[in-house]
DNA sequence: AGCGTTCACTGAACGATGTTCATAAACTAA
DNA sequence: TTAGTTTATGAACATCGTTCAGTGAACGCT
């Protein structure tokens, strides 16, 4: 599986020169916010000039995309751990508090992810491997509870996936943009609206 | 209730300027989209010189709050029409339909009122009128319910308006970023998801 | 070792962006 | 008519992403 012991100092460092570079840029969207993700603010952060970025990276968006990827990838780490809850019904409170939380901690990150314009169209429509397992996740979660026999006949895990990552979503982003509007902390309103929902999806059972 | 019969000719000119720039401001963004709004190609269309727009406004991002207010009062416009439905649980339905259908046909409208940073903030905060009207719409229908006695114990008219909010834009904003990922068209997707989240919350009845 | 080639990088520039300012024309009020 | 306010302009500034002709230094080869 050696696919190549001594990898060349030249792509070395090359590769070492994009490490930084993305270092530098995911530094900057931190702190100062996606709007700042400038070139000449990134060339200045690792003592380039702002033309050598060119040599590394194809355009801004390129960088921003990358910085996505990564997003993207500490996203699906997140939800992995809480993924190791076994009960799939306390499973899938977990994954939604995870999610929501790392919006909530890293926004910047998240918008980039899935508010800015013409990248996130690949995230999850899967090109992106990491949007995919994080996907399969929370469908995994549902697929458990149908093969339980707890879910409603006409119940589709994989719609039922579908339908928590929209909502997910909808309480990230709304608190973003509309924070003023959701007064309502995102827990528990994301606790009660998996309530109503998954009321509405569970087998009824007299309490065994 | 005069507030003043002949506005005079100076004032009338003057909103004529400012009504001419927003509508030529308001044709750029459906044509080409937000990010082609620029001074430049406002002043271009309406005819001014890009330092006359300032004349009227005090910055481009003026000119899109100004956007998004009027987009926001044709979403309120549309909501209210599916508002006269009589029967609650249709109407939320027809409010659910009205809202998506929005941000399909008008998806830079929807993404400048909703999800450009630093704007949205005040949509439905309670600063703009159009905004809170439009909650109140869809908190109607469930304080509707709740009245009628068709809701459970513990559910909340506002929260759940809230909740169902949250519902339509996840729907409506992952569409416009992630359309490969909601592959499912949004009508089925919301009616469904629809169907799940009033399923709990609704009080179950013997069909009478 | 020396030579030629490739590579990483820079400085300056181009076009475009939002915004400001001095200036000129036009309209209003006396 | 004259004085003054309003409206519009053209040129400019700073910043943005991006390109391109050069400049050394590192590399491969003989």
């Amino acid at each position: 599986m050696s696919d190549n012991e001594s990898p060349s100092p030249r792509l070395r460092r090359k590769e070492d020169a994009r490490a930084h570079i993305l270092q530098a840029a995911r530094r900057i969207v931190l702190d100062e916010g996606f709007a700042a993700l400038t070139m000449r603010r990134i060339a200045a952060e690792v003592g380039y000039s702002p033309a050598a970025l060119y040599l590394h990276f194809e355009s801004r968006e390129a960088i921003a995309r990358e910085l996505g990827g990564a997003g993207m990838r500490s996203l699906h780490g997140r939800l992995a751990r809480a993924a190791e809850t076994v009960d799939p019904l306390a499973r899938i409170s977990a994954l939604g508090a995870a999610y929501v939380a790392f919006a909530r901690e890293e926004p910047e990150t998240y918008r980039l992810i899935f508010m800015e314009p013409g990248f996130a169209a690949s995230a999850l429509g899967g090109e992106d491997e990491a949007g995919a397992a994080a996907f399969a996740l929370l469908a995994g979660a549902f697929a458990e509870l149908a093969a339980a026999g707890r879910l409603r006949a006409a119940a589709d895990p994989a719609a039922l996936a579908t339908g928590l990552w929209v909502l997910l979503h909808g309480i990230a982003s709304l608190k973003m943009t509309c924070s003023a509007f959701l007064a309502t902390p995102e827990e528990p309103l994301l606790a009660s609206m998996l309530d109503s929902l998954l009321n509405g999806v569970l087998r009824r059972v007299d309490q065994p």
